[in-house]
DNA sequence: CCGGACCTTTACGCGGTCTTGACGGCCGCC
DNA sequence: GGCGGCCGTCAAGACCGCGTAAAGGTCCGG
């Protein structure tokens, strides 16, 4: 959102026509809007951080499901997705790629307009409801909503699993975890016993976020009964 | 929560689509799943304690607001309440009959992962905070919950035997335990007759807690009969 | 097709922990 | 007094958990 309150939606439809006519429609409703015709100029576009986006499936370049992926690694802005299609698995294939509605052609513009809202509402009251703030360190910080972590003011890399694990450590805020309790969570039930995995990302972990891995003070190892996060 | 940690969530919904992404989705995420897919079910297999309940409004054979009051009559466990209504009053009388949260359909995954880390997190603060208090003993103290001795105020480190040995002791409350039953309960019944066990690591939680090991005040034996704690 | 990021797996060294055996004292019993 | 069972003590060796490095392996994007 805009500084002045005004909430910005990227339009993403290769017919003229209906971008025309969304178009209009928004900016009488106070909206900003900015439009794309194709799979690749969205992507584009999206970096200008709309608040919301209206995707048309079919487009000529890329696959609806591609796009929205393309989309998701960009922005956290709701995707509503226009399709002419009545096929539930393509709603669900779409919804599982990342979507949060699914409007099929042709649609009323009082539901449209009403499922943005909902779309806009739900994505911007998330951060008041269920942000977490930043969890401090003496040597780190990690950022539980934005996936990030910072040491000394630059930014540290993580890979999925190294993040999965230090997640599950924050979260217990302290509590011991035991290895199965980890495993299960970060890797699956069923490597519930790999306990090896644990040493080997421990190890990373440390030498990526403590000050002298050998002698950690944050990711602690409890001999016998698990690891810990010590803020 | 079962006893390896695993949190146990029960899925209620009539959408078979919807109840297999969400299983899918949980096991993913560590989570145990159970299902049921109308209300009289949902009843049924809340006997078996899950740890929060996933649970769709709109059901075929109970109204929604009866399924949470029964719910409720069985387990103390959190409901999340998922729902494609928008109207707010729908939303209050579910939190009125006893729901804890209120997620509308569509919903991303990460925020309905986080409502629902929120909600377990809420309802297992509550043990931690009835933690028993240190058991008190003239030259030291026991914290069962923490595993963790202090003597003279400095923490005294025992080995994973040590503290199982010193908790059933401990927990005992004064009591004689045969060494039969410390042997069980510490080693497991195979090591019912190695009663030599007992006597070296008797020696060292003496060595370790009593400030005179060869006259102990706190960690006595009972010729013939087993040993015992004094607080 | 290549290169890189990431995950998985193997190997090894170290230190703490457990197990085991030996020994000595204490006590009741033969 | 000798003897055997029970208990305490010590120490050596086996064993296991943990940390660490590094070698495959897989997948994806250029």
């Amino acid at each position: 959102m805009t500084d002045d309150g005004t909430t910005t939606v990227l339009v993403v439809d290769d017919d003229p026509q209906v971008v025309r006519a969304l178009r209009i429609c928004l900016n009488a409703h106070g909206y900003r809007v900015l439009t794309a015709s194709d799979g690749a100029a969205a992507l584009r576009a999206a970096d200008q951080g709309p608040d919301v986006v209206v995707l048309d499936l079919g487009l000529p370049d890329l696959d609806g499901v591609d796009v929205i992926t393309g989309l998701r690694r960009v922005t956290t802005a709701p995707i509503v997705v226009l399709s002419a299609r009545l096929d539930s698995a393509d709603k669900v294939r779409a919804l599982d790629a990342g979507a949060d509605d699914y409007v099929t052609k042709p649609f009323g513009v009082d539901e449209f307009l009403a499922r943005l809202r909902a779309a806009v509402r739900r994505s911007t009251r998330r951060p008041a409801e269920v942000a977490e703030p930043p969890v401090r360190a003496a040597s780190f910080t990690v950022d539980l909503t934005a996936k990030k972590i910072h040491r000394d003011g630059v930014e540290v890399h993580l890979t999925p699993t190294e993040w999965g694990l230090l997640e599950a450590l924050v979260r217990a805020g302290g509590e011991v975890l035991s290895p199965q309790r980890l495993l299960t969570q970060v890797w699956g039930p069923t490597y519930a016993s790999a306990t090896h995995y644990l040493r080997v990302y421990l190890v990373q972990l440390r030498r990526k976020l403590e000050p002298d891995p050998a002698h950690p003070r944050h990711l602690l190892t409890e001999p016998g009964r698990g690891y810990r996060f010590q803020p």
